[in-house]
DNA sequence: TGTACATCAGTGAACGCGCGTTCACTGATGTAC
DNA sequence: TGTACATCAGTGAACGCGCGTTCACTGATGTAC
């Protein structure tokens, strides 16, 4: 998606049709964002779209591709912030996880999205492979450091993504917490995912 | 939704339509399915959707609350199943719900979309008060029992709950599995929503 | 048993709408000489 | 510095399409008497 002439003037169009679409989403859900809805939001002929990202899927791709990219830095940011501690490092890779989910709902509604975007685009790809590689380089850390002996690694990586993605989705919908109160999303989330920490680490 | 005469001759358009409705869901995504493409899988008039469900929600309402109800039976006997022992009822009701998402895709792709379904349509949010019940006792009948003492209550129902949907979401992906290898998807969430349990199950 | 009537599931024509996509174009920016 | 040309971002009119929804209707099923 999306090759640009570098040479040539690189506007703001692209980044505010991009912003537009995350906002949307966020706001209203895939079902109800379209290239047109897109282009009036930022005030541009419904046509400049295709210019940028050939298709309803290349704009959606190029987002998706946007915020795995992000999401793979977050996670690496983590681990490395982590140090010697590869626990906490995957800890604290759940709990941004979650935030990242949290802070960008546009982002996360398209990312996993198998009938939206290009599963194969090259961007989007490389940053699934780099994201995937954080949390397996971070759980085999934690195996040699003892955690979670006598399970295959590519068990314990996906349980772990699991877990993050299970509460991420789950915030998302606005389901978690206690029965008839109404607390805040941020803080349950944060209460879950670290009641879910809590239990691996206890490993 | 729904209302219908009982008196009156109760035809299987109703469920053809519902069972159309949720093979095209499994197979091509929510964006692909309208009401029209429904009736067309039928055989029917495109009119005749809306005499059952009202309109696009009504439909993917009813079928969301059906598979919630469903599940909530599933849960529930898989809790009965494990009898005096609480913590195999937890784990066996995990192995369950990632079962159920495997073998009805067409429920799970709508059950939990709000911006697809009526999240207070009466039907659906009592059978949604059903699973959670169930999985609150689940817990709750695992703490009586010295499991994850210490946390309160709902955060537990939270976690259970989280990692559950976690592993049905990425097993439906198809992104879970041995690095570049092409396991049975069954298998592997079959693995790792065991793996999840032992965690559980250890604490 | 027979006739007149009520119900209602499903039809099919018609509507207006927003959509994605195409395409000839304009006009500003940058390049060659 | 000045002119002629090339590039390309973005325009706006036009297209055909599938959609949800409405509505007067048909015809089969069941009910009243």
């Amino acid at each position: 998606m999306s090759e640009r002439n570098p040479t040539y003037y690189d506007g703001d169009l692209r980044r505010e049709l991009l912003d537009a679409a995350k906002l949307a989403l966020a706001e209203q859900g895939a079902s109800a964002v379209s290239l047109r809805s897109v282009a009036r939001a930022v005030g541009v002929s419904h046509a400049a779209p295709a210019h940028y990202f050939t298709d309803k899927t290349g704009l959606f791709t190029d987002l998706a591709a946007e915020g795995l990219a992000l999401l793979a830095d977050i996670l690496t940011e983590q681990v490395e912030l982590a140090g010697d501690d590869p626990v906490e490092g995957l800890t604290a890779s759940g709990v941004a996880y979650v935030e990242f989910s949290q802070e960008h709902p546009g982002y996360f509604e398209v990312m996993f999205r198998r009938d939206l975007i290009d599963l194969n685009d090259p961007t989007y790809a490389e940053s699934g492979v780099r994201a995937l590689t954080v949390l397996t380089e971070a759980v085999a850390a934690c195996q040699a450091a003892g955690w979670g002996r006598g399970e295959e690694a590519w068990v314990l990586t996906d349980v772990a993504w699991a877990a993050m993605h299970g509460v991420a989705s789950l915030s998302a919908l606005g389901v978690l917490g206690r029965p008839a109160s109404s607390q805040d999303t941020d803080s349950v989330a944060a209460a879950v995912t670290r009641a879910l920490s809590d239990a691996f680490r206890s490993r």
